[in-house]
DNA sequence: CCCCTATTGCAACCAAGTCGCATTAATTTT
DNA sequence: AAAATTAATGCGACTTGGTTGCAATAGGGG
């Protein structure tokens, strides 16, 4: 299943994203690309390009989901388990390489974990 | 500041938490209280407990803020280095004691952390 | 070039959460 | 205990992120 075809919305989504060295929200996308493109149509390509795992998401703070390219992260394998930062300051989101050890409950099973960290990015915090 | 009077709402949203071992969101708190409280009255109750340090709240995968009791974290330090965990059957949501070792990445400065964990939970994996 | 169907636009919708303002009710003052 | 003060509440309108059904459009294989 998956992106089936190559439209060029598909297209410049994708430039906007190897562009940036930031996670992107829906919102920030729908700017960043031209007027010409519908939020649904916005929305549904995300879903798809999740889906395929081109990209993944997570959620800031203030409970809007940012997406990002993914970098490490296999096709095969997706791993999540890298932390996402954003600055409380200019409000970028960012990917963190280190893998986080998480705990390993025993009554529970784990299947997925999100970790976001706040605070100053190293621009802001000069 | 924070709560000054004691109002009945707050003494049903307070035996509510109590009553309670998982975590609530906003809604679910609007159908446990009788239906003579009003959305905003909730919504300004959580933000009056949290600034208050007797709830502390968090997001879940499908973006809807969660509110616990601070039962670890004391008033003087808000703790909330802990993970939360959501059920993906029941969708239940409920703190974990044990402390997160969190990455310290050199070039940011992190000064907030949240953790979500889900799986499934001991109830639903039997 | 034609056909099939994935993709898109549109408009209406939904849910979570916020806001300004008039009213109500704890608490304080007298 | 009544009056005065002001925090808390209800209400309704609004904002925003995101979804959905359906008709129109446009890739790409034959």
């Amino acid at each position: 299943m998956g992106v089936v075809r190559k439209t060029k919305h598909l297209e410049a989504m994708l430039h906007v994203f190897r562009q940036s060295s930031d996670a992107l929200s829906a919102s920030m996308l729908l700017d960043a690309l031209a007027t010409d493109i519908n939020k649904s149509t916005v929305y549904r390509m995300l879903e798809k390009l999740e889906d395929d795992g081109v990209i993944h998401s997570f959620l800031t703070m203030d409970q809007i989901r940012f997406y990002a390219l993914c970098r490490g992260c296999s096709s095969g394998q997706h791993v999540d388990s890298h932390a996402h930062f954003q600055c409380t300051l200019c409000k970028r989101v960012s990917c963190f390489s280190e893998e986080i050890i998480l705990p390993t409950p025993e009554r529970a099973t784990i299947t997925s974990a999100q970790v976001l960290l706040t605070g100053r990015c190293e621009s802001c915090s000069l």
